[in-house]
Parts: C-alpha cells; structure tokens; sequence
DNA sequence: TATCATATTAGATATAATCTAAATTATTGA
DNA sequence: TCAATAATTTAGATTATATCTAATATGATA
C-alpha cells in the first residue's frame, strides 16, 4: 500500500527501512492475516531481495518490540503474527488452529482486588470453538 | 488429594489409570500452577515411577484431548498446562511470561454477525502486563 | 572519507515436541 | 486359565521452531 507509511513507521520506531524488514512489513499490511514465520520468510523471498531466516525472525522480534506488530500464541501451533492495525479480539479454531478477527468491542475489567499489585496494560478476548471451515466436517463426523 | 478422585476422572475419560499417568494429573492438580512439560517430566521423575520424556507429552495430549487439562500457550514460550478446575480467567505476564489466574466473571459474547456460521465453544479473557514480582523491577528500570 | 552503530547472513546450536518400532501391561472373552 | 487384543510405555531418532555466532555489509554521522 503505502510504502512512505511503513518507512516513517518504522524510523519513528527508530528501526531502519531496510529491504528485508521493508518486506517483512509490507507483506503483513497487505496480507490481512496471521502468518507464521515459516510462511512469512517464503513469501518475502518469492519476489528479491533475499532474505535470510534469522533475519526474518530477528526482524518479527524488533517489529514486536516496536508494537508495530503482533505476535498470537496458538497451542499446539507456531507463532502467528499481524500488523496491528484496528483494535480486535480473536477467534481460535480448536480443530484447524485458524485465528479469525473478531470485531473488537469493550471488555469489562476485572475488580481491582483480582489485578492486586499487578501492572494492567490490556485485556484481550479469545474465543474458542470452531471456524466455519471446519463446523461442517466435524458436525458430520459425529453422524458416523 | 483424593486418588479414588483423579482414578475415577480418568476412567471415566476412558484413559486406564497408569502410573505415570496418575502421576501427571496427581502433580497438575496438587500443584494449583502452570506448569511446562518440561517441568511435569522433572517432578514426576523425582519420586518414582519414572516416566519417559514421550510418555510424559503423551499423557498431556490424551488429558488435554479428555478436557482434564487445559494447554495455556504463551507467545515466546513453552506451553503450559493446568488441570482444569474451576473456571477462570489469565494474566500473562509481558516480562516473565508467568501464568497466573483472575476469577471468573461472564463476558459478554459478540455480536451474532460476528460470529457467523462459527461454532461458539467458549470465551476467555487474557489480561496482560507486568506480575508483581516484574512491575517494581520494571518501574526501577525506567528511572535509570 | 573515517568512524561507528545497526543490520544481514550461513550455518551451528538450542529448545520443544513428536514419531518409531519394540517391549510391556492391562482387558476381554473363550 | 490363557490366548488374543488393545492400550501404554520406552529410548532414541527425528522434526519443528527459534535463537545464537561471528564474519561481513550497510547506513548514518561527523
Ligand atoms: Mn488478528
Ligand atoms: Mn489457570
Ligand atoms: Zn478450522
Ligand atoms: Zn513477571
């Protein structure tokens, strides 16, 4: 999309633009889903310049550092990661693994005796079940 | 605790109450943490039976897979397991990684629109930020 | 241009988890 | 009782995921 945006994001995070973290970034704007970093290196490298897995995976670690991007644990499952873009919770396929955007909305906070001395920074929801995918061939799979 | 108890909970998921085994969901349910498997290997080896390393990620997969055991991911870390009691929500630590449980409260679901054709199993809420042990630690730091 | 911090790289290494195939243990039902 | 069957365990190999190393390259600054 807009490659001077994602240059200025990155310098304001005092990271330098360079071609491999550039693709890294662009790759997960443009895709609007959640990579691992597996796929995120073979895609950045279909097209030039070349860039080596460490650097793939060191550049995933700055760009999370930064808060430019996400990273979402799936159990059983590799990292996944998105560009952070609008506020959202997720959805978590228990059969497929598949995390799914779910439109974001208020989350009421715990008391404040829950959160005692603990430093709050923000509530995320999960939600679990299964994706539109996999609804249907596990429904069927019951019937046998 | 109670033997007949963890015994019975693990028949009745059609699991034979072996010794390693019972020894797993013996320390998950004792210990009230979240534990690596790594960490469930080394206890349950401390006292006899021993139990191999294979057998020790076996037996977390078929409790998981039976809903005795809950599979926290953590991203940048190794899994983590519970034996599910009651119901509660987590704090997920952004410096240590520690897991630790908030009371239960409702949430509210998503809009239907949101969800779709998916099946809705469950909703879980992360919170995140710094453990009390971490947010003195992480505060100091800054003054620096 | 010289200097210095930052970034990249191939390959080695570390860590987490699963697989394999043989042996063991428990269950079933003649 | 005992053979047949199924479930479980095991050591070690293997796979998957991620990080480290240390040499080189690149870009910013003066
Ligand atoms: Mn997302
Ligand atoms: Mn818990
Ligand atoms: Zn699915
Ligand atoms: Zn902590």
């Amino acid at each position: 999309m807009d490659a001077e945006a994602i240059r200025r994001s990155l310098e304001g995070s005092g990271l330098r633009c360079t071609p491999q973290r550039y693709a890294v970034m662009a790759f997960l704007m443009e895709q609007n889903r959640h990579s691992t970093a597996a796929e995120i290196f073979e895609a950045v490298n279909r097209v030039d310049p070349r860039s080596s897995r460490a650097t793939t995976y060191n550049n995933l670690r700055d760009l999370v550092k930064a808060g430019l991007v996400r990273d979402v644990a799936v159990e059983g499952r590799a990292a996944r990661f998105e560009a952070k873009g609008m506020r959202h919770h997720h959805f978590i396929c228990d059969r497929c693994g598949k995390v799914e955007d779910i439109e974001w909305y208020d989350v009421p906070r715990p008391a404040s005796g829950s959160i005692g001395k603990r430093v709050l920074r923000e509530c995320e929801l999960i939600f679990r079940g299964l994706c539109t995918k996999c609804a249907p061939a596990r429904a069927s799979r019951k019937v046998s």
